[in-house]
DNA sequence: CGAGCCATGTAAACAGTTACATGATTCT
DNA sequence: AGAATCATGTAACTGTTTACATGGCTCG
């Protein structure tokens, strides 16, 4: 049940609304942590109960409202306590590591192609995360700043660090999933010989 | 729903029961992807349904029965249709990483014995992985020998290849792991000091 | 005034975990 | 005879996805 920590991570920057944590998590955040709205608007209300997390509602135009929520104190107190105590163990589920061992029931173009898309997508993502870092570093990135401007400055360089050290992480996997869908294609190359065209 | 394609490339291998896909599910094929015994059974019945599988009711000492199961040529084309297709693009979500970008709030001490469980957790995986890469190599993996049985000998070095391509990506991985838990020790010693003791 | 975004849900289905349960076989 | 392993389930629950739905606000 990570998203609820995923949650109040982003309300220890920031109140939001549930449609505001479904924007991040198509973002920054959602690199790490995704969920689609339906799942968010239910957590929120969950955490309500729990009293994680305090409701205000906010004007919206003329007559609309919006639900924008609050991290409380026990909201605080229970994200400090999931970062403090380890993860349960968690188990490996790599479905890509699963097909690749298989490949040689695979039609070797089809194989070929799949592992080209591999590289293709964690050289995207990587560029992206390259970006992010960027502008973790440059302190332009809005979460951060509201984070960094309820922080006392001698704290800033640690929080800005520790958020450097997740996303330089995140890189890290990507450069290994491109270099390994590349051996996979010279794999391929020496099995099958080079590709016609 | 990688379960069922997880079963089929034991099945591949070698006609059986639950249990004994349960048992590969904690060593072998079990580091890609784990299941416990009460999906497996259930699957096995959907995929019996869908005539992906057959079961043979099989003498177990004097009163007991057991149920094998075997691929069937719909299973055969089934798995090999999984691949040779793309997989849905997969989200990302880390929680690893997701914690670490919030390590400010935790006690540093906390996070330092998180991240040396961390180092310690792939270490561990990793050495395991590379006993089966090295059984692999020498053919010494009985799941592989009874897919070797069973197919020309030209072939047998891209099955053994493939299995080592997949295994290697997973030690690659775990070594990326170990890598950016020790960059994160060295973060912790820079912005806190080196540890007491 | 229409398109696109903001904002929040319900409901059904699917995937995966955990607790509980039962009985046979094999090994010591 | 008892312990460990073989063998197979049911049921409840948690987490996640997908389809469907609704209505207000903003900008061109």
């Amino acid at each position: 049940m990570s998203l609820r920590y995923a949650l109040l991570a982003l309300l220890a920057a920031e109140p939001m609304t549930g449609y505001d944590a479904f924007r991040y998590f198509e973002s920054s955040i959602g690199y790490m942590w995704h969920a689609p709205h339906t799942q968010i608007y239910a957590e929120l209300r969950q955490m309500e109960r729990d009293a994680l997390v305090s409701p205000e509602d906010v004007a919206r135009g003329e007559r609309g409202t919006k639900r924008r929520y609050h991290m409380t104190d026990r909201g605080t107190t229970e994200f400090r306590r999931w970062l403090n105590e380890p993860l349960p163990p968690q188990r490996e589920r790599d479905v890509h590591r699963l097909k690749a061992a298989y490949y040689e029931w695979a039609d070797p173009a089809a194989a070929r192609t799949q592992l080209r898309e591999h590289a293709s997508v964690h050289e995207q993502r990587r560029a992206e995360w390259e970006r992010l870092v960027a502008a973790l570093k440059a302190r332009e990135v809005p979460l951060l700043q509201y984070r960094l401007d309820k922080s006392p400055p001698e704290e800033h360089d640690a929080i800005v660090r520790f958020k450097v050290f997740a996303y330089d992480g995140m890189i890290n996997r990507a450069t290994t999933e491109i270099e390994w869908a590349r051996t996979g294609l010279e794999l391929m190359d020496e099995l099958y010989g080079p590709e016609p065209g």
